[in-house]
RNA sequence: GGGCUUGUAGCUCAGUUGGUUAGAGCACUGUGCUGAUAACGCAGGGGUCACAGGUUCGAAUCCUGUCAAGCCCA
């Protein structure tokens, strides 16, 4: 027996119900034990920080996650799934400086650092109950008890030990980087503070002349918004492929020759008339040596030349671009590649250093008209104006941000470069642009990995520096920390303040050494976790073996240049291995009006609100349906209640039917295929290529498609399958083909219930707990700890398969003609004839006609006869068929076939014959496939039609018709009367009838239909009992009483 | 400014190596069917396939450009 299953479905009762289950039972701690020692699945949890509430991508990221486990589980493999938790970083320090009122770092210095490192620890886990419930509650299977956490002192020390890796093979340096950067705080910013500070703002454009060393009477033109950094100026940098031109102009008598791009002559000159003396690609600029504007500091490498840069535009200025490595970031870019000098002309505060004697002490900005102003008296200046565009400004104070370079440090990542692409060219991206995309073209543009950050909750870069000589040593443990202090610091934080304290003699000067005061960027703690989160390699040697790298991860598209990147960087530097070889790359979450969800707009949707109204499953499988994963995708609860409705409720309704009608009958059940029906035949072959697509579509990471044909088939379930088998399960006798149909629909709902495991845990394992555990207890004891269902090649029969397909549509036209000639179906027609394309589909409607004439209620079905009732044939050449072959012979062919005699034509094909045609003293055989005749039916017939396909039926009725459909409504008047008055399927029944005339005496023709049909065993002309439920209804110029009792 | 992505019905999405009449679901209207159904069937309205060129016998599909939106970078 079944547990009796009503049609209505409470989703997330059901749901909390089967949470329970799985928690008494540990199913969850179960899929991991039963796998011991199978082959190893590797799962990677991006850590999320818990200082935050998870919201509905975060959904979308864990409900990705956690079905590519679940479906490798039933495949046989053991998987770990170990969460994380990302905890350091800026986002964690701002809130935290919220907290206290804070506003800049002075601040957080006088409060102490390890008060302020206390309270961004706590602070990390405000809302980790939040992130376990929902987690919880979605059924994301992560193992969070033993999640690793990026703070702890295991995790940092395996961070240190990648680094000192890094440091002993000298691809950890110190160097320059350019940062948004306050003069008066005496802080850089990081890119959220800048972008809070955007201003209209008006500075100097000025133009200057930058003599050629070897053509003293040809300068360069080159523009600046930025006089300032001028003294700071190294070279001068074109666009390869921009056109530049060098013109002549007279001046004060004499002649200047003038170099600058051609597409800005105009602009440059306005209404001036100057003379092209020549044309030539930036590229041939290159290393041309100018004479520099100012020498305050000497180069120490060579410079003042010119370089090329990709940067480089042609919307403002002269096309030649000034560059000052010190004070922009793609001039210190230019710098690293041409290895320039970079010269540091201004102070943390923003004023001159004394060398730049003219302005020496100066604020930068001031000191602007002054060096217009002396570029002018030596006759460098071209033209000087006003230039208006938005710059960022300090939030905080107003004052306009200097980009300015600090000291950094870096990791030499663009040394493998190509090692890096390489690498990543292995790795299956999904959505695949990605790779060469988004992420390849990063990877190939790579960059030094800036490192460092100068702030205080993170992991402390473990460089120690002696303060007198600069001696530098890296620490890769805290045993070496130990013995390098000449104490026991086992049980030190490895946090600032107290790290900072540890201090040792310099084993070149014997100065004290220092830490320097930097931490890391928080991305290079999460891209270390396959190394850290096992504290590798101070423990879990062979843990880490098995676990790296990751056979899947699943982040969104932001993290492209973060986790995605600090995970591959990392491993391609330390191992020379990819970390990740399958990812899947979400696309973002939108509103229901496309905006994006923001906190300021006010539009977030709460996952809860979701999840409490149409459950975790519809919520899940919209994400997986909707949309490819890549893809931005607009979301609303209305949009996961029509899954409910759409999915969930046909499966549930069709689960239900079989349980109700399964109690009753207590069939035999097997999964083994019984087939003696074509309904069966086609369910299971239509079942098998379902197994077949879905199971490849999941090893390819193809959601869609691993999710999309579930729904199509179990509408086909539905709406064919179970609509035209109904009778068979309740008819009364148990014979084989009752056996058949119970059997095919059980395994289809078995099987239906396995392919669904991944997707929609909780519906699954509600069906298969039922369905398997309550008929079998030797049977695993969750869905998630059965065998993925394999499929049975011998029952896919695709052309069994298309003719159903063909009898479904026939059948479609058939209903639609019925309502064209306004014939009820309950009223049985005696003939419905079908045209169709071609003979093979011929053979179909003979097979079928069983099904089309149940469908349609028609006594007979059969094929339209070409030769006696078609008046008439069309002919539709079709183009992709005849094109493909014949090229742009079509559209003659086409036109000399329709000029032929449509009869001819017909006749020809339909009897399988080719179609000789002659085109320009050519002969071709047109072929039936390739051309669509279609008939016309003639007068007499309720028509419809669609393409090749015509349903005609016979719309007379005899009165023997005429009896039988009143039988028929007669009958649905009882079965509503049964419903009515609430009885079981199974009651029987006493009917008691009063009803006119020809009512009457249909219903003592199909008396033994009736009775059949209506579970009665005894049938009265007479007024009903006391007692007895009563309708009463007029039809078809009948009147009718009934009254059931039941017996 | 650069890179990547997206643009198809009111909404969410399909659309095969290019094939002439662009589909589905939701929503709306009418109607039919039903002792599983919250459903389902049939019919109806609803489209400049973002726009403009080009290639081709033929373009939603391929190419070029433009526009709009989004993300990342600058």
């Amino acid at each position: 027996m079944f547990k009796p299953v009503s049609p209505k479905l409470n989703v997330t009762s059901m749901e909390e119900g089967v949470l329970k289950f799985w928690k008494q039972a540990e199913i969850f701690k179960k899929t991991v034990e039963q796998r011991q020692g199978a082959p190893e699945y590797v799962f990677y949890e991006g850590p999320p920080t818990a200082n935050g509430r998870p919201g509905v991508h975060h959904v979308l990221a864990r409900a990705f996650k956690d079905m590519f486990p679940r479906y490798k589980i039933m495949r046989g493999y053991h998987c770990s799934r170990r969460g994380g938790w990302d905890t350091h970083g800026l986002p964690v320090e701002i809130e935290v400086e919220k907290q206290l009122g804070f506003t800049n770092k002075q601040q957080i210095e006088e409060y102490g650092i390890d008060r302020f490192n206390e309270l961004c620890k706590k602070s990390v886990f405000t809302y980790i109950q939040d992130w376990e419930k929902l987690t919880d509650r979605i059924a994301f299977w992560v193992d969070l008890e033993d999640a690793y956490v990026t703070y702890t002192n295991d995790y940092i020390e395996s961070v240190w030990w990648i680094l000192k890796n890094f440091w002993e093979r000298d691809l950890l340096y110190k160097g320059y980087k350019v940062v948004p950067y306050c003069p008066r705080c005496g802080t850089p910013l990081s890119d959220h503070e800048v972008a809070l500070g955007y201003d209209e703002a008006t500075d100097p454009s000025v133009f200057v002349r930058m003599p050629l060393v070897d053509k003293p009477d040809t300068s360069l033109l080159v523009w600046t918004t930025t006089p300032w950094t001028l003294p700071a100026n190294v070279a001068v940098a074109a666009h390869p492929d921009v056109e530049y031109v060098t013109v002549e102009r007279e001046i004060d008598g004499r002649t200047e020759k003038l170099i600058l791009a051609k597409a800005l002559v105009q602009k440059v000159f306005g209404e001036e008339w100057v003379k092209v003396v020549d044309t030539f690609k930036g590229k041939k600029l290159k290393g041309m040596k100018y004479q520099p504007l100012f020498t305050f500091l000497p180069p120490d490498k060579p410079a003042h030349f010119v370089v090329l840069g990709d940067f480089v535009t042609t919307e403002d200025g002269s096309g030649l671009v000034h560059i000052a490595p010190a004070f922009g970031q793609e001039d210190m870019e230019t710098a690293k590649q041409y290895d320039l000098p970079v010269l540091m002309t201004v102070l943390p505060n923003g004023a001159f250093i004394n060398e730049v004697t003219p302005w020496r002490g100066m604020f930068v900005k001031d000191a602007d008209p002054l060096i217009t102003a002396d570029l002018r008296a030596r006759g460098l200046l071209f033209k000087a104006g006003e230039y208006k565009h938005t710059y960022p400004f300090c939030w905080r104070c107003k004052t306009p941000l200097l980009y300015y370079a600090r000291e950094s440090w870096y990791i030499r990542t663009s040394a493998f470069r190509d090692k890096l692409v390489e690498l990543n060219n292995t790795i299956n991206w999904v959505p695949e642009h990605i790779k060469e995309g988004r992420f390849g073209n990063w990877l190939a543009n790579n960059i030094d990995w800036a490192l460092s950050r100068e702030r205080y909750w993170g992991t402390p870069l473990p460089v120690w520096e002696c303060e007198s000589c600069k001696h530098r040593e890296a620490i890769g443990s805290v045993a070496e920390l130990s013995e390098k202090a000449g104490r026991d610091l086992s049980g030190l934080d490895l946090h600032r303040p107290h790290v900072d304290q540890v201090h040792w003699a310099c084993s070149k000067c014997g100065g004290q050494m220092t830490r320097v005061p930097d931490l890391i960027d928080v991305w290079f703690d999460s891209g270390s976790m396959p190394v850290a989160q096992w504290h590798y390699p101070f423990e879990n040697k062979e843990k880490f073996k098995t676990q790296f790298p990751a056979d899947y991860i699943c982040e969104a598209v932001d993290q492209t240049r973060g986790w995605f990147y600090s995970l591959h960087a990392i491993s391609t530097l330390l191992f020379g291995e990819v970390s990740y070889k399958n990812v899947i790359c979400l696309g973002l979450i939108l509103d229901g009006e496309g905006r994006k969800m923001s906190k300021s707009l006010g539009n977030i949707v709460n996952p809860w609100d979701v999840l409490n109204v149409h459950g975790a499953d519809a919520f899940r499988w919209y994400l997986y349906t909707a949309t490819p994963p890549g893809n931005e995708r607009r979301f609303s609860s209305e949009l996961v209640g029509e899954v409910i409705r759409n999915f969930t409720l046909t499966l549930w309704n069709v689960y239900s039917f079989f349980v109700t009608y399964a109690n009753l009958d207590k069939p035999a059940l097997t999964t083994l295929p019984i087939a003696v029906n074509d309904l069966d035949r086609w369910l299971l072959s239509e079942l098998n290529a379902l197994v077949r697509d879905v199971t490849e579509a999941y090893e390819h990471y193809d959601v869609p498609n691993a999710t999309r044909p579930i729904e199509a088939f179990v509408e086909k379930l539905s709406t064919w399958y179970l609509r035209r088998s109904r009778r068979r399960f309740w008819k009364s006798e148990s014979d084989s083909d009752k056996q058949a149909a119970y059997s095919t629909l059980y395994t289809a709902l078995v099987t239906t219930s396995k392919l669904l495991a991944p997707a929609m845990p909780f519906l699954a394992e509600e069906l298969y707990q039922n369905l398997v555990r309550s008929v079998d207890e030797t049977a695993p004891e969750s869905v998630h700890l059965a065998e993925w269902t394999e499929f049975v090649p011998e029952l896919i029969d695709e052309s069994l398969n298309r003719d159903m397909a063909l009898v479904m549509k026939l059948a479609s036209l058939g209903h639609s003609a019925r309502q064209k000639a306004n014939r009820k179906v309950r009223q049985p027609l005696a003939e419905a004839a079908f045209s169709v394309g071609n003979p093979s589909e011929r053979k179909a409607v003979e097979a079928y006609a069983d099904l089309l004439m149940d469908e349609l209620n028609v006594k007979r079905v059969r094929l339209l006869d070409a030769a006696t009732e078609a008046v008439s044939h069309t002919v539709k050449p079709l183009p992709k068929q005849l094109g493909q072959k014949y090229g742009n012979k079509f559209p003659a062919l086409q036109k000399a076939i329709l000029a032929m005699n449509d009869e001819d034509v017909a006749r020809t094909l339909m009897s399988g014959q080719p179609l000789k045609v002659t085109l320009d003293g050519v002969d071709y055989d047109i072929l039936p496939e390739e051309v669509e005749v279609k008939a016309q039916a003639k007068e007499g017939f309720a028509v419809a039609e669609e393409g090749a396909y015509v349903a005609a039926l016979v719309t007379d009725l005899t009165p023997e018709l005429v009896q039988e459909g009143l039988a028929r409504e007669f009958v649905r008047r009882v079965q509503d009367l049964r419903k009515s008055a609430d009885l079981d399927v199974a009651d029987r029944i006493e009917l008691f009838v009063e009803a006119s005339a020809g009512l009457r005496s249909a219903i003592e023709a199909h008396r033994e239909y009736i009775t059949a049909e209506t579970l009665t065993t005894n049938l009265v002309f007479g007024s009903p009992p006391e007692g007895a439920s009563v309708v009463e209804d007029s039809f078809d110029g009948e009147t009718v009483k009934a009254g059931v009792v039941k017996k």
